[in-house]
RNA sequence: UCAGAUGGCCGGGUGACCGCGGGCUUCGCAAGAAGUUCGAGGAAAGUCCGGGCUCCACGGAAAGACGGUGCCGGUUAACGGCCGGCGGGGGCAACCCUAGGGACAGCGCCACAGAAAUGACACCGCCUAAGACCCUAAAGGUCCGGCAAGGUUGAAAUGGUGCGGUAAGAGCGCACCGCGUCCUUGGUAACAAGGGCGGCUAGGCAAGCCCCACCGGGAGCAAGACCAAAUAGGGACGGCACGUGAUGUUUUUCGCAUCGUCGUCCGGGUCGGUCGCAUGAGGUGGGUGGUAACACCCAUCCCAGAUGAAUGGUCACCACUUGCGUAAGCAAGUACAGAACCCGGCUUACAGGCCAUCUGACAUU
RNA sequence: GCGCCCUUCGUCUAUCGGUUAGGACUCAGGAUUUUCAUUCCUGCAAGAGGGGUUCGACUCCCCUAGGGCGCA
């Protein structure tokens, strides 16, 4: 398989697309995804987003979530994310203590269930 | 050694792998790639003050309103900051705290208690000297009066203590203390010391309204400047259509005006982008002046610049803390906290550690 | 970035610097009723935290914490 190439969301209106997607609750993330629209798809490319909310704690508990998140999904979405799909992580608060590899293997499991049911939601349609 | 006071500093370290943002160099039409270098704080925080910078308003303004500051001197670009001093309070001491102008410019308040809470007053009381009366006279009593010492209340009672004095008393007189005022001396001044006079007339609260002196034009980098897609809408010019219909005007008809479409250009300007944007009241070291804050001179250095927002992720060893354990060790964790135009302060948060000076107590010499 | 406001029993709210901090709902106990509800009586229960001014502070001033609002 290719790796693909990931860009950032970045528009506040990407953000609440995804979250009316496919929600994933696993350990200490949550994830939510849609397809990309149309006007912004390219082919080989897929796109992510990073939120921390105030629930989290200070800007430094916050920075330190996003941080990690970041660096997780620097090495599993190129393999495992679709191209033409939007992906936004969310961190909860367990997310700043979660052990790395514990971390890696919620995002394993919640991208591969977002993706079956993304393809039963394919099947029926 | 213990207890304490003040000032200052640090606030995890080393290594490996994989990454991120900016600058520079090379290559490349470009996208980008490679190399190199830099990459959070003492509070970056709160936004409590002061400035720079930018735009707006304006008459060079001034007054009023509103807000702020408030012992004196210095320092500074400026300040409500800082430094030095004064007054008051606390501590055995080192030292610490202190919004600290004005209450005869005016208004207001001082609950309860108490006689009385401010043009002070007379409840319990004290006195009967002088005057009048009862009485033979004395003693005593009544009237007219005098007084505020003592008592009671309260946060606060019209100076306090002592002696003299008196019928009893009273700054009525004297001494000391306190208050007011004048003078002298010291000090730039706040103020301090000494002396004279006044005898007391002058309660407290201005972080109640207020008065006086001084300060403040308003907004904020999302300021502001520039470039500029798509769509809708506006204007100008030109081409096509000039017919039907609609709307308005008119009582109606006639008439008049507007409404169409295509192309080019213009102006404003949204998403987006560029600048503003880091060489500065700059850091470090040394010297000189000053008690100090600070100022001046010389040398040297360039030291973050993101915009869904970089400055990290993982691992190993060490250091420290906590828990378990006799121990070896095992496990968990690493203070407060993240630049966003910049600077000077203030305030608040902070695991743990280090240094210097000083004070008190005890012990030893 | 700039500015404004609020915090009082478990909840919603009153308060002129001098109170035992008042009221309503809730809760607990009692009375009435065959029982329940209603009604009546009684009770529990509060000044966000720290400092200052004052004889005295919920009230005035300062700092902190939490919450809310507005403008750009």
């Amino acid at each position: 398989m290719d790796k693909a190439i990931v860009d950032r969301l970045k528009k506040r209106a990407d953000f609440l697309r995804a979250a009316q997607g496919i929600r994933r609750v696993e350990g200490a993330i949550t994830l939510e995804t849609c397809a990309t629209p149309e006007g912004d798809a390219a082919p080989g490319r897929l796109r992510i987003g990073f939120t921390a909310s105030k629930k989290i704690g200070n800007a430094v508990a916050r920075n330190h979530a996003k941080r990690r998140l970041r660096a997780a999904a620097q090495q599993l979405l190129p393999l495992l994310g679709r191209p033409r799909h939007d992906y936004v992580l969310v961190a909860r608060g367990t997310t700043g203590a979660r052990l790395f590899p514990a971390l890696l293997s919620d995002i394993t499991t919640a991208l591969k269930s977002a993706h079956r049911k993304l393809d039963a939601k394919a099947g029926e349609g």
